[in-house]
Parts: structure tokens; sequence; C-alpha cells
DNA sequence: TACGCGACTGCAAACGGTTACATTCTGCTG
DNA sequence: CAGCAGAATGTAACCGTTTGCAGTCGCGTA
């Protein structure tokens, strides 16, 4: 039934003739160990293949060098990025990552029941776009929870988020530039059980841009696409299909916008004469195929969320007694990571 | 110093009025437990928030209930549905999953030897496409650890993996099929450090096949594209300045394929007439451009690891003294997952 | 009535570390 | 030489579960 162990701490112990405490500070680098009992310790266990009981030291520290990260799915292309930066940085300070996809509603209510479980579980949580609600929020950090949140933002916790106001607005300014009146869009899902905000704010940048060019929006011309290649291409068909269809057309997500670029080809038409085209996020094939993009940086965006996550949990750590600041410090929207990447899409060939 | 704690078994077990070893069994659902007691614990529990401490669960059954997954990246296309094929099934099982890119060899490195420490870790193993040595995997097998390999094979562990050689040879047979006498091969990192062995097989498969047709193999027409799409791009330019180059190409992945595609169209020329190409796994935008492929299953495969996983560990729970079978079932490459799925880029406009 | 047998329940010993506190051992200083 | 500070080490009490074993209780049976 039990499987077998491998040697405990006592083990090393014994074999070095000192006792555990003398054994656990010396392999952790603790202070005030003889340079040459640290040494001998240090042979016995390297000699016995001896490792801590994470399980042990958990119990009995409270840490878990553990982090959560929840994301909406792991596989696309933005939040495998997101989720490779994050991990990267976790790992080189010394924390696993245990990642977590929280899709349909179902797992919704699992994850975040779990996550009020989470304090045990892990040090720290980074949630990324699901949109918790206040209250959820507000129960987590009672419960004292450590989280840090990503592409959108709580009262009570630190948020690492882009201003996806300005994504909407810098990509259709951008087609308002180039002359374009008539301008579509192909969103999210509008009713997705998860809504998360990023698609509503992207939409209202891209309404603030027409208003702010006196242009009235004409809600015909936003089309769902789901955030997949092939949604963007249906999508795409149904614009191309109206009586009057747009001359240019922001796309939420390059994936979208590939799929819509199929579909305009498939009609014999090209980009940006037929239409002008601009994605969301610089997909490493968007040059191939030169589609404009606002470029985002999912990896620096995880590396960041976790890097936040760790100083969270440090600060907690040392000063348990602090001011209880009940509310994490005001988290603007960030302009930092967002680049307009203009190419043949929208400006046709740009030779010169 | 100490991080605040919730409640405890002992909270519940005194305001239940029973002892701790009561509201263990209660709440795990075990038997010998008074159906007006479970009730009464269960209640007390709820009403507390209480959830177990996995750490100290941990401690004391010496089951983690966690798995970790190591791949190359955890990014690409095939390896981040992978990932989300394997975390799901993990899921569903009760297990969570620590994902852990093992990208240089640094990385590697410590990789392997904090492999030889994962059995105090994590209940088993998923290793991707990074091939450990027979040497190494035999050391892992005798320290106790469980677990699965992907993509590559030992004597020691069962692996889940696809018939590489075969997917090579369709690929080729399909383009020799079509006429094709000359015909070229982008593949992976020929030096990559962690040299996995999937791109051997596949240049292999590549081969057999033009020996079958009495071709010979002109080396001049492999190209290296590190299975990335720019570097496919690259590869492709290289081959299409060549004095004489081939007719037909085969891509060893489908982002590499899109590189390809793009040198192509960059150049004025089309696919199939100019040049017909065959890439692997069908990607998402595979059907957008027209691009041949072999599609393969990551997820399917993903889901497959972890559930060969989770009865490995289950067997070795319930008999530790059954027959220490030295050796994982001899695991054949299946071909299961692999299909031939023709488009434009080889066999040109099919209307009819 | 005495007995035996399940079904329940409780006691207490692991599990393998960490760490506050006590103790021992130095080498110096006054 | 006594006294003492400080470094090095040991002792033992946790951390919060699980689980083998020993009771306890109720009840049908001889």
């Amino acid at each position: 039934m039990q499987r077998e162990r491998g040697p405990s701490i006592e083990d090393v112990a014994r074999e070095a003739g000192v006792s555990v405490a003398t054994v656990s500070r010396a392999l952790r680098g603790l202070p005030n160990v003889a340079a040459t009992t640290r040494a001998r310790v240090e042979d016995v266990a390297e000699s016995l293949n001896y490792r801590a009981d994470p399980s042990a030291a958990r119990l009995a520290t409270g840490q878990t060098k553990l982090v959560q990260l929840a994301t909406p799915t792991i596989d696309g292309w933005y939040f495998s990025r997101f989720l490779a930066g994050a991990i990267d940085h976790l790992l080189e300070n010394g924390y696993e990552a245990i990642t977590h996809p929280v899709e349909d509603p179902a797992t919704r209510e699992r994850f975040l029941s779990d996550l009020l479980e989470s304090k045990k579980r892990v040090d720290g949580v980074i949630v990324v776009d699901l949109n918790i609600s206040e209250e959820s929020a507000n129960k987590l950090w009672h419960a004292g929870i450590r989280a840090v949140t990503a592409g959108f933002a709580t009262q009570c916790f630190p948020a690492v988020i882009v201003d996806d106001y300005h994504v909407g607005f810098v990509a259709t300014q951008h087609l308002l530039d180039l002359g374009h009146k008539r301008i579509g869009v192909i969103s999210g899902e509008p009713n997705h059980p998860l809504a998360f905000s990023v698609p509503g704010l992207r939409l209202a940048g891209y309404t603030g841009a027409l208003a702010a060019s006196g242009i009235a929006v004409d809600p015909s011309l936003e089309q769902s696409g789901h955030f997949t290649a092939d949604g963007g291409r249906r999508a795409m068909e149904r614009i191309l299909d109206m009586k009057n269809p747009p001359t240019g057309l922001f796309v939420m997500s390059d994936e979208m916008a590939f799929g819509a670029w199929s579909a305009l080809n498939e009609r014999g038409l090209s980009w940006p004469e037929d239409m002008a085209i601009i994605g969301i996020g610089d997909h490493e094939l968007a040059p191939l195929v030169g589609l404009s993009t606002i470029r985002l940086a999912p990896r620096e965006l995880g590396a960041a969320a976790a890097e936040r996550l760790l100083t969270l949990i440090a600060e907690r750590a040392e000063s348990l007694t602090a001011k209880a600041n009940g509310a994490g410090e005001a988290t603007e929207a960030s302009q930092q990571w967002v680049t307009l990447v203009p190419r043949e899409s929208t400006i046709g060939e740009s030779d010169g």
C-alpha cells in the first residue's frame, strides 16, 4: 500500500553523525553551521541521494512553492505564450506551476470553489482573462488567497493588464487614418459564459474611435468570430455577403484575421484594395501573409504577472502583521506592450 | 512568519463531537461511518469551510495526486495541444499537472537531476519528445519513478508514440504518387541539443519512400527549418535559390510549411504547379491556405499518455509486491493517429 | 442470560520535515 | 583563572493528515 520511500533526513543525520536539525540547516544553507559539518552533511546527502520531501517541508513551513495558473485555454496562441512567460519566470525563482484550464461553466464552478481552498494548495494564483466578480474576488481576498489577475482587474488584487480600449482605438484609428469611413469589426463570442472583458473593451475602443471621427456605429457591421480561425472565416463570409460591406475591418485576433483573409481569397478578393484588415496580437504567421496588427506581448505579460505575484507572496510572508492594506495598489491599464504594426493588409505593398 | 492557517481537521472534530479519525473517514467517503455521523461531519466541514490540507495528506499517504509534464516548449502548436489533452484527462481523474518546459541544455541538466527527486514530488511524469538515454531511463526506473514517454521510447517505460517513419513515408509517397521525382525536404534542427528522434524518423521515412521508388536521395535537397515558420521561410528561399530545385517538398511541420508557402508567394510562384508541398500536423490554418498535410492528433496523444500513466500509477499502488516486471510492455509505434489530408498544395484545385 | 459478531468510533503512532529553545563548546577578556 | 559572548549543535514540539489496532455498542442467537 504505502509506496516505498527514499532516504529520510534521519538517515542522513545518522550517517553524518549529527542531528536532524543540523542536517536541515546545513542543506538549506542556513547560518550557524560549521563549514566542516556542512561539507560532511552535504557529502552524505549526496551519496545517499537524499532530497527533502517537499510535502513534509510544505507541511512544516506552510509554503508550497507552487503557483496555480488559470487560463481559459492553454493551447491558444495568446494563452500558451502567456503561460510560457509566466512559467519560465516562476521556475527561475524556485516555484513550480500548476496549469489549469477553465473553459466551460462547469469547470468554472469547480474552479472558483477550489480557489477558496487554494490557500493550502499553492502559494498564489494567477488568473487570466476570467472575469471574476468583485464579490468572488472579495471572498478570495478575505480567505487570504494571494492572487494576481491578468486581462481584467478587481478591487482586491493586483492586476497586469493591457489597455484594451486603447488597442481597439488604435486599430480602428489606423483604418480611419487610411481614409476608411465604413469600418466593420469581427469580435469574440459576445455571450460567452466566461464573458471576459477583453472583447468588450476592444469594442469600446472601436466605437470610441469612430465617434471621435464623427462616424455613427452601424451594429450590423459587427460579427462574432469566436476567436477561432474558422469562426473568423465564417464571420467574414457574412460580411462579404452584405449588400454594402465595409471597406475596413478590425478583427479582434490575428487567428480570426487569418480566417477572414482566407474568405477574402476564396472570393478572389485581396487586401487592402477590396478590404483593409487589421488584427491583434502579431502572431508568428502575421508577417507571412502581410497582416497588419496590434502587437501584444503575451510572454512579457505572463512574466510580469508572475513577478507581481512573487513580490506579493514575499511581502505577505515577511510581514503578517503589516498594515492589512485591504486593496492591491491601483492598477492601471498599461499601453506598454501595445504596438501598431502596419503591413500590406492595410497599407498595401510598401516599397520605399 | 508562519502564515495563518485555516481550520484543521481537529476543529471539525471538536465541533462535530467526534474524533479526527472519524472526520477523516467521513469526509473521504470511507465505509464504516454511520450515516447520521457522516452528515453531521459534512455539515460542520461545510460551515467551517474546511478542506483537508493537501500537503499533510500527501505526507501521510505518500500520494501527491500531482503529475509532471515535461515538454520542449509549451507554446508550440503541437505541444500546447498535447498538454491540453493530457491536462484535461488528468483533471478529470483528480490529478493536477505541473508543466515544465525543458528547452536549453542547462534546463535539461537540472531537469534530469530533478527527475530523480521526482518520486517524492509527483506521482508520475510524462516526458514528451526529450530523448532520454537508456542509461538515464534505467536510473529513473530503479529510483522508482513512474513515467510515460511520448514521441520516443525507452526500454523501461511505457511509451505513446506515433509511427514517425510512417508519417514521413506516407507524406513522401503522396508526392511520389503525384508523379514527383525530385523531392526536397525541410527538416527540423539536425543538431539540436535535445535532438529528439521525431525528425530523424520522419527523414528515414522520406528516404525509405524514395528508395522504394528507386530514387536516389540528394542530400542537398534537405534544408533545416528549425520547426518555426520563419525558419521554414528561409529554408524555402535556399531551396528556391538552387539551380535545380525540387518539384515536390516534404515539410516536417505545418508551421514551417506556412513559411515555405510565403516564400513561394513572395516570388510570385504558386502551388502545386511550381512546387507541391505537404506538411505535418493539420494546423488550424492549414485548410485556410489549402496546405496538404499529415494530420496528427496531439490532444488525443496527450490524453492517451495521461491515461497510460494513470493506470501505471494504479498498478503499482495496488501491488507493490507484484512481479517487478522490469520493463514496460513492448510499445509499438502507432499509426492510429495518422491521416493523410490532401489539399490544394499538392493536388491543386479539386472541384469535382 | 450470556455470547459473538458486525458496525462504529476513538486512540495514538506514523509520515518527514522545520524551528524555538536549551545546551554545549569555543576562545577571549578582565 | 573565572566569566562570558557567541557560534555550533541537539532536543523536542509542532505542522495536519491517515490508518492500524483496540475498544464500544447494539442486537440476534443459543
